[in-house]
DNA sequence: ATAATATATGAGTATTTATTCATATGTTCA
DNA sequence: TGAACATATGAATAAATACTCATATATTAT
């Protein structure tokens, strides 16, 4: 049977994952960095709004933060979080 | 780039698997049906709060139900649920 | 028909969560 | 230094959510 705390861990991400705007932004992010007021005209929400869900994705260490200047950059975190999302998605292209 | 509807749905999936007992629940089920009592001693949950989870991820789709005698058995819908759940499990246990 | 067992459900409640609004912080440029 | 820009943050609020408790429904056995 399965590790208890690998499940709780897994539905840690999945929760992450579980919000369609969050979801939204790091699907986008799956092409590459971003700064933040880009992902605010990719996604369409308040700044202040994608700023407390980037820190929450960074938090639970879906994202990571680059600062650059007065930009700051947002990426997948590793590539555990890319695989689980590009199936998802792959799933989700195959009907049903 | 990918179909906001893709997103949503796939969002929705992940909500529904981002809760630490409901994923249980699931995970559970990778070996095969179950009746609800025998869920309700697997997750340690009360009978209600099962029942209203089972509810909740059968209307979601992610679990289909099955009525034999005085008896009611779970088990996962279709096989997107069960490769979304198995990669993230192998995701979990290669480290991160 | 009644009791026993299995599951479902509705109401109520407490907690979590996502947003907005206002403002703070940090950085570059003039 | 001060204005302009980019991002972050705290408080407040509204909505969603996951329970519990009590009870309903359905099935089987006596």
């Amino acid at each position: 049977m399965y590790n208890k705390d690998n499940i709780e861990h897994l539905s840690n991400m999945f929760d992450m994952l579980g919000d369609a705007n969050r979801l939204f932004i790091v699907v986008n992010l799956l092409e590459g960095k971003r700064s933040v007021s880009e992902i605010v005209n990719l996604v369409g929400m308040s700044q202040s709004a994608v700023s407390h869900q980037l820190r929450i994705l960074k938090d639970a260490k879906i994202l990571k933060r680059e600062k650059v200047g007065k930009a700051v950059f947002y990426s997948i975190a590793d590539n555990h979080v890319e695989t689980i999302v590009k199936n998802g998605l792959v799933h989700m292209q195959h009907g049903e």
